[in-house]
RNA sequence: GUGGCUGUGGUGAAGCGGUUAACACGUACGACUGUGACUCGUAUAUUCGAGGGUUCGAUACCCUCCAGCCACCCCA
């Protein structure tokens, strides 16, 4: 049996990877056009950075890290997401100190060991952006507004925008009270998991997809009417810069976050064409995780969105880009010059194929149906002897004799530098 | 981590105890020895995810493993 991947590590041929270079292109340019630039980190970090950052009484960290030891007996882990190394570069090298306010995206691979499904997988890729130092809602609303200008200039509508605010430390822990008695005279009720989350993760409980617990549930506080003064201004305030924007979102007052560093704005962009994987960006403000990791106390948001996703959403569209021209010769003598050509044309810019292994003509003329080139042409003896070819457009068969050079080939095919 | 379904070539698939393992797409070459697409012809799985077992005989039945999908779970 030939060696194949590990479980959930996928490869991504040519066929896909223009796909995959489209969406990181648009998000590149959608996010520099906002004042972001890339930080590269990577992609293995100290493992206590993630059981300090997304908690560790989470799934994440509990269940599906890429942990081990390594030769110098120290505990690493192939990165869960991508905030927590980020945040530590961030204070690792003072950035606030060069600069109160950044701006910042990432993109790679990250790693969770859970059972591969469609659209999740151990190996999965994220474009995420974060913003620290702002405790403004605007900058909760310029996130917002990226992530969604992201989806249209990618060409999607499907994805819509959900927003929850989750509170603080002020207001939280009385709203889990709150929640707590109330869930407790339903304990009956309730799934077995459910029954299990109440002393883990109580909000959690109102995503569960039981219908005995939706049922259960449904009459549950939410947090929005429970949140402090502070936490509420901050979300009516998000909400106004949102429909200033005119951009859409509906309000999910039992959304969750699987992360325990969030805190007031949530939001998800959720699909229903994913299955269950319906969620294909997420993140939300995390005012206490810098100071958490040992920075100083900075505020933040941000968010992530997933690649494997996304590409799965924009379907089978086709982004290869395709030969302007193949050079078909008739044989050995004229490769030389044929190649000279060749050279000269992919110098200028020109995207030329040429045959490899001196087939028929009819082979070649195949090869060059086969790779969509724009034009085709054949050199024999006349063609050198007289400089000048006949060139083919494919998509009509229309013939155009040119001098055989750089500059009128160029000029024939409409790709002038 | 739990449950269910599935696994035949590069792809989509028929066959379901004894077949030359159908058909289609794709690919290669040719018909057309200087021009692709359409058409036609020829070739293209010693083998049915892997390993065991039952049987005179297994791609088909049984077991184990592996992989994929779906739901749970979780999440991007």
């Amino acid at each position: 049996m030939a060696l194949t991947a590990v479980k959930g590590f996928n490869d991504i041929l040519p066929d896909e990877s223009g796909r995959w270079q489209y969406i990181e292109q648009t998000a590149r340019r959608v996010f520099e056009l906002n004042g972001f630039g890339e930080i590269r980190v990577p992609v293995m970090e100290k493992t206590e950075l993630f059981c300090r950052s997304i908690g560790d009484a989470t799934d994440i960290v509990e269940k599906e890290m890429y942990t081990f030891t390594d030769k110098g007996g120290n505990s690493v882990t192939l990165r869960p997401e991508g905030t927590a190394g980020v945040m530590r570069a961030f204070i690792e090298h003072k950035l606030y100190a060069q600069d109160p306010i950044s701006k910042l995206y990432y993109l790679g691979p990250m790693f969770r060991y859970e059972r591969p499904q469609k659209g999740r997988y151990r190996q999965f890729h994220q474009i995420g952006a974060e913003i620290t130092g702002v405790h403004d809602p605007l900058a909760d609303a310029q996130v917002l507004n990226m992530l969604t200008t992201f989806f249209r200039e990618i060409g999607l509508t499907e994805p819509t925008l959900q927003i929850n605010s989750l509170g603080c430390p002020e207001c939280r822990p009385a709203y889990r009270a709150t929640l707590r008695s109330f869930l407790e005279e339903r304990m009956e009720h309730l799934c077995e998991d459910c029954k299990r989350r109440f002393d883990t993760n109580p909000l959690r409980m109102l995503d569960c997809k039981v219908p005995g617990c939706i049922e259960a549930t449904a009459g549950a506080p939410s947090v929005l009417e429970h949140l402090c003064s502070g936490c509420d201004e901050h979300f009516s305030s998000v909400r106004r810069y949102l429909d200033l924007s005119a951009t859409p979102y509906s309000i999910n007052s039992r959304m969750v976050r699987g992360l325990d560093y969030y805190t007031r704005t949530t939001f998800e962009m959720v699909t229903g064409l994913l299955g269950s994987q319906s969620a294909v960006a997420a993140g939300g403000r995390y005012d206490g995780l810098i100071s958490q990791l040992g920075g100083p106390a900075i505020p933040g948001i941000g968010f992530a969105l997933g690649l494997e996703r996304v590409a799965l959403l924009l379907g089978s569209q086709d982004f290869a880009s395709l030969p302007d021209l193949f050079i078909a010769t008739m044989g050995g003598g004229e490769r030389d010059f044929a190649f000279s050509l060749m050279d000269g044309l992919l110098k200028a810019g020109v995207r030329v194929e040429m045959d490899y292994e001196g087939k028929s003509l009819k082979s070649q003329m195949r090869r060059a149906d086969k790779l969509k080139a724009r034009y085709s042409v054949v050199i024999g003896g006349d063609e050198v002897a007289s400089g000048r070819a006949s060139f083919k457009r494919m998509i009509d068969g229309l013939q155009t004799d040119v001098a055989l050079t750089v500059g009128d080939i160029q000029s024939l095919i409409g790709k002038s530098e």
